[in-house]
RNA sequence: GGGCCUCUAGCUCAAUGGGUAGAGCAGCGGACUUUUAAUCCGUUGGUUCAGGGUUCGAGCCCCUGGAGGCCUACCA
């Protein structure tokens, strides 16, 4: 079909993704997309890749009025691994148990887990997710998964058999070959794993697919020393000196290992589709391998599924507010609107990584944005990048907010960088400089991103306005220096009237000079005028150069002005 | 060892199941009463890393090679 490339609508990789999903459900079926992360630190821009890539699929599945449920498992119920720098040396005693059961080292919130979900939970309502949310500590908890975990236990040995083939590696060719010392490092790993498949007892109950945390310390520090088929009672001794049996059937203290864990899960809630990090993607990594058990083991056909490529940042410099040093989906916003944010991520191809610039860039996406909306306007013109602006700018519920009063950001921003921030004062100028408006909340939310995107550029690259006259420099003026302000401040407008101070700031060096202020300038006038700016400039913002003057003039209002002219 | 991504204009990057290689910046020319990372118009500039193949047609698909980057490799 759509040949010819004439008529026929754009397909994109959601479109492809989707079909997949649909197929795997079966056609007419309700199908499920799922999604999976670990509130195990703070929720970055590469790990908001998994959300909205899942999310795009189920959007796309809800337009086409499809059955659709967006799951997203938490994994709160891991080990916490490691105390991360920034938090106190004593949450060591929390390694081991689950993420939910760790204490938010901010007091903010009632656990570790929580503290991390809860300003990603905000940020994807903003993205307009609409997405199911699970707890796997809960599930595990809550016995949800009883008979799946009996299921992975009965079949332990054959899925042990199935993850020893992944991980097991070819012989390394002869050692004659010296290699490097990579290899022989990877030599004695084979030689220790070789040896531990010739161990028995011990090693098996090693790699159960089940651990417990103990009933006494909570952590996961624990060894297996055997497991009864029969009564399903699993005994375990924890390195705290505890020493507990519990029962599969009857009792939830612990949950599968995650290779065996994801595998469960896609049976337990029949997942459709589910990507995953190119981490994951990887053969004989857990996607790989997951595939293979959900089918032996669980009954269930693999999930459709792709991998996708990391994301990456740039031009971070006030950024990224939380812990980590890593901007999340929250900083994104400050400076992005929803719809953009959306739209990095719908643009390209899942495979493709690509950088989130927070630098000079955001002004040209801004712009890039703006044109391809004005694009998107004419039906006649709908191809592929028109498709991923539909998708990044509404959902299947209907579209994002977006500012009634589209102003180009950069203008906002350079606005927002000679005034101080007041919103007021911004949205006068902006009216002055042409862009009609009714009241500030017609330029939002795209002047909030502006102020704080300019706030976050370097000092070097702000103009930074003077608090109090420049005494030195007023103190050495020229003759024709002090002439031309005398001419100014007496000829400056009090009304704001960007016409009116373009004339006066024009106009002073031909006043100078005998002229009238309508006439035109001559050689003489053009160069007084360098002069003149100069001069402004060094006064107001202590540079040489700096935002056109009737503008910045109007910007910071005749008071100021004339105070920092020594009036 | 296995896998993935990238290589396109001076720079940063587009080109979404093959169909005339495009933007921004920089440069150059011009306009504007205007030094400005807040104006407009025009314009220069590419053997798409190399070599083969498939095709009426390849930046795109296949093979080989090169350079750079990333991921993964029993207990995450």
């Amino acid at each position: 079909m759509a040949r010819g490339g004439q008529q026929g609508d754009p397909v994109d990789w959601v479109t492809r993704a989707a079909d997949d999903a649909v197929r795997h459900a079966g056609e007419g079926k309700p199908v499920t997309v799922s999604s999976g992360a670990s509130p195990s630190g703070p929720v970055h821009l590469g790990n908001l890749r998994e959300f909205l890539t899942t999310h795009f699929v189920a959007d796309e599945l809800r337009r086409r009025g499809v059955a659709v449920r967006h799951l997203h498992v938490w994994d709160d119920y891991d080990r916490f691994r490691k105390v991360p720098a920034g938090v106190p040396a004593e949450w060591a005693e929390h390694i081991g148990r689950p993420l939910t059961a760790v204490p938010d080292p901010w007091a903010c919130h009632d656990s570790w887990s929580s503290h991390f979900k809860a300003p990603l939970q905000q940020a994807l309502a903003d993205l307009g997710v609409e997405m199911e949310e699970i707890s796997q500590t809960e599930l595990y908890r809550s016995g949800t998964y009883r008979d799946d975990v009996l299921v992975a236990v009965r079949a332990r040995h054959e899925i042990d058999a199935v993850l020893a083939r992944y991980r097991t590696k070819k012989p390394a060719a002869p050692a004659a070959e010296a290699g490097s010392e990579l290899e022989s490092q990877e030599a004695a790993a084979l030689a220790d794993s070789v040896a531990a498949d010739d161990d028995t007892g011990a090693t098996e109950l090693a790699r159960f697919p089940f651990k417990p945390y103990c009933r006494d310390c909570g952590r996961d520090t624990v060894t297996i020393t055997s497991y009864d088929d029969e009564t399903t009672d699993l005994a375990y001794t924890c390195e705290c000196g505890g020493s507990f049996v519990t029962n599969l059937a009857t009792q939830d203290e612990g949950k599968l290992v995650w290779k065996v864990d994801w595998p469960m899960r896609w049976a337990h809630y029949h997942v459709d589709f589910e990507a995953a990090g190119a981490d994951h993607a990887t053969p004989g990594s857990s996607f790989t391998v997951g595939h293979e058990l959900v089918e032996r083991f669980f009954d269930m056909p693999r999930p459709a599924w792709f991998g996708y490529g990391f994301v990456g940042f740039a031009g971070v410099q006030k950024m990224s507010s939380s812990a980590g040093g890593v901007p999340t989906a929250s900083d994104a916003l400050e400076v992005l609107e929803a719809p953009i944010l959306r739209w990095l991520y719908v643009r390209r191809a899942p495979k493709q990584t690509f950088t989130v610039d927070f630098g000079p860039e955001v002004v040209r996406l801004y712009d890039e944005w703006d044109a391809l909306g004005r694009k998107a306007a004419d039906p006649a013109k709908r191809d592929a990048a028109v498709l991923a602006w539909e998708r990044a700018s509404s959902v299947a519920a209907g579209p994002l907010p977006t500012s009634p009063v589209v102003v180009p950001f950069r203008t906002l921003s350079s606005v927002a960088d000679v005034t101080a921030g007041s919103t007021e004062l911004i949205s006068s100028v902006i009216s002055d400089l042409g862009f009609a408006h009714d009241s500030v909340e017609d330029l939002q939310p795209r002047l909030a991103r502006a102020t704080a995107w300019t706030a976050s550029l370097p000092a070097d690259q702000r103009t930074t306005v003077r608090e109090t006259p420049d005494t030195e420099r007023l103190a050495s003026l020229t003759e024709d220096e002090a002439r031309w302000l005398r001419i100014f401040l007496d000829r400056l407008p009090e009304e704001a009237d960007l016409d009116a101070v373009t004339g006066v700031v024009y106009g002073v060096p031909k006043v100078a000079r005998g002229l009238g202020f309508d006439d035109a300038p001559t050689d003489e006038v053009k160069a007084d005028q360098k002069e003149f700016f100069r001069l402004l400039y060094n006064l107001l913002v202590s540079a040489d150069r700096g935002p056109r003057l009737p503008t910045l003039v109007l910007a910071l209002g005749p008071a100021k002005v004339r105070e920092l002219l020594g009036a």
